[in-house]
DNA sequence: CACTCGATCAGCG
DNA sequence: CGCTGATCGAGTG
């Protein structure tokens, strides 16, 4: 009986172009770049319940204090249903990553228990839903090298930027 | 279940 | 500086 919540989809406007959010009735679900030009995407039925907006009205408010460099006062509640334990844990750890601070994906792994699994936390933040939000770009390689970055390499560098990085 | 790949890392020539 | 092996989780057939 997988009720399939229809995800409410809903813009989030920034000087940076429009993200697209997806919420469950858990929370936030997913978190999408800025697609190319008209993204119009239809709010859908904002019948949903006020929670969502008041999510939604915290996400807004993050991202765009992450985009300009600082750190997010609060986050909406995250829904990271379908997950493994693993990566939950991954994210969780790259949560406590202050604005202009980075470690290294070596420095996960230890933190959260398997300093040898650098392999895995790659793939688990390439696998994360909510970037930005989850400081995903904080996270370079072990020798200061900027690593990969799933949206698109261009946004990690401009990120780090912002919040005084250098690489 | 077996096999492959990845946003890694540390060691060695 | 470039190559190789070690290692862990996830996806695929």
């Amino acid at each position: 009986m997988k009720k399939k919540n229809p995800p409410a989809t809903i813009p989030v406007e920034t000087a940076d172009g429009s993200f697209v959010a997806h919420y469950s009735e858990k929370g936030l679900v997913d978190l999408d770049w800025p697609v190319k030009k008209n993204a119009r995407v239809r709010p859908a039925n904002m019948k949903m319940s006020g929670q969502v907006l008041r999510w939604h009205k915290l996400t807004t408010a993050a991202l765009k204090k992450i985009l300009a460099g600082r750190d997010a006062k609060e986050l909406p509640p995250l829904d990271w249903a379908g997950k493994t334990e693993f990566q939950i844990s991954v994210w969780r750890e790259m949560l406590k990553i202050p604005a202009g601070k980075t470690k290294s994906y070596g420095e996960i792994a230890a933190a959260i228990g398997n300093p040898k699994a650098v392999r895995a936390v790659g793939g688990a933040c390439g696998a994360n839903p909510v970037p930005v939000l989850v400081p995903c770009h904080r996270v370079l390689a072990a020798n200061g090298k900027i690593g990969g970055f799933s949206g698109g390499l261009a946004w990690k560098r401009t990120l780090l930027a912002r919040e005084g990085v250098k690489v």
